[in-house]
DNA sequence: CCCAAGATAAACAGATCGGTATACATTAAG
DNA sequence: CTTAATGTATACCGATCTGTTTATCTTGGG
């Protein structure tokens, strides 16, 4: 057993690929000759592309979230200080100069049917960030944390757009300080 | 010179295959089949496919700013009451069965390099829509218009990623409820 | 050493891709 | 009527797509 797994070889190529050049776009010829592996190893352990598609989606979440998780904690000592520590991370995602807006939003956009199964991954995705977003909230005696993670989710949306889209990389700034608002309304 | 052009057919069909299923996934044979006309006839009125993602993306921010336009001024009887109604305009977007999120959000996923042409339309657009909805806060009276409009633009599309990847219909109402907050702080 | 598991390269299959070419039909203007 | 433009259908091109097959190589455990 080597110390990084065929599997894992594909899986972090494609993570690349997909994100960059698009799922439909990227193909499997594309992702073994960059992961260095056979046509055989991939089918070996994906039944299809699709299903390499949805296993890729979840590492990203997985990376994403782990990722998202530990630099708020980081940049935030308080529970309030987390809830606007969490604009300075995708903030930072912004300026990457391998950001190419939110691979989630982007699955949606080419798998539009809600049913599609990216397009239910992605769902779950963003319903998770929301969750983590509540727990804070919840944490800093919001006295609706649910709705307030709402509106701090919906900021963090917009703002990923907008630096993606219009390549506005202050985009987290001024959704930082709209989020203020409505933390300090939230907070007693 | 038929009522309808052969170009016409064309771009309007295109419109709705490659908002419902992606540019990518989207070939010109089933745009043709779609239009009913032949593939001679496409590549007569467009250089290639490229060329017919362009001009469908020029087509559609046509279409859409066009019915922003005129339903906000119908349903807000103030520029205040305008840069709600804006919210109101989404909201029913959102609720149309062949809702597939934002045109220029999917085509940006897609084509993800900054310089590519359609990407940069896709800003363009955005910048457009934004431009208006400064014109409607400028007639408010906002103390800084161009910054109430980058917050509610923000609000907008928060609410359109929301409303698209997790099939949240009420986000333009959260998105609204929001707006009221920045609209009141910058109307004095 | 031996053998099975898992890897490899490479050919192949059948479909589809964007785009071109050919040959014929329709149509409207001079 | 004639002609030029524009349409049609269809065949074709080479490339690429997802996925399969074949035949060979590498490697670690008993």
């Amino acid at each position: 057993m080597p110390a990084i797994s065929k599997r894992e070889q594909i899986v972090s190529e494609a993570l690349k690929l997909f994100y960059q050049f698009g799922f439909t776009a990227t193909g499997v010829d594309k992702i073994i000759t960059e992961a260095k592996v056979s046509k055989k190893t991939l089918y070996n352990h994906f039944k299809s592309k699709d299903e390499l598609v949805l296993a890729t989606l979840r590492k990203r979440d997985e990376l994403f979230r782990n990722n998202l998780m530990r630099e708020t904690e980081r940049l935030g000592d308080s529970p309030r200080a987390q809830l606007l520590a969490l604009f300075d991370v995708v903030g930072d995602w912004f300026n990457e100069k391998t950001f190419s807006g939110c691979m989630f939003i982007n699955a949606a956009a080419e798998f539009s049917d809600a049913d599609n199964p990216s397009h239910i991954i992605s769902a779950e995705h963003k319903r998770l960030v929301c969750e983590y977003i509540r727990g804070i909230a919840s944490e800093a005696g919001a006295s609706n944390p649910d709705e307030l993670a709402k509106q701090i989710n919906l900021l963090i949306e917009g703002a990923i757009v907008d630096a993606h889209v219009c390549g506005n990389k202050s985009a987290a700034e001024r959704a930082k300080r709209m989020a203020k608002v409505f933390i300090d309304l939230a907070l007693d």
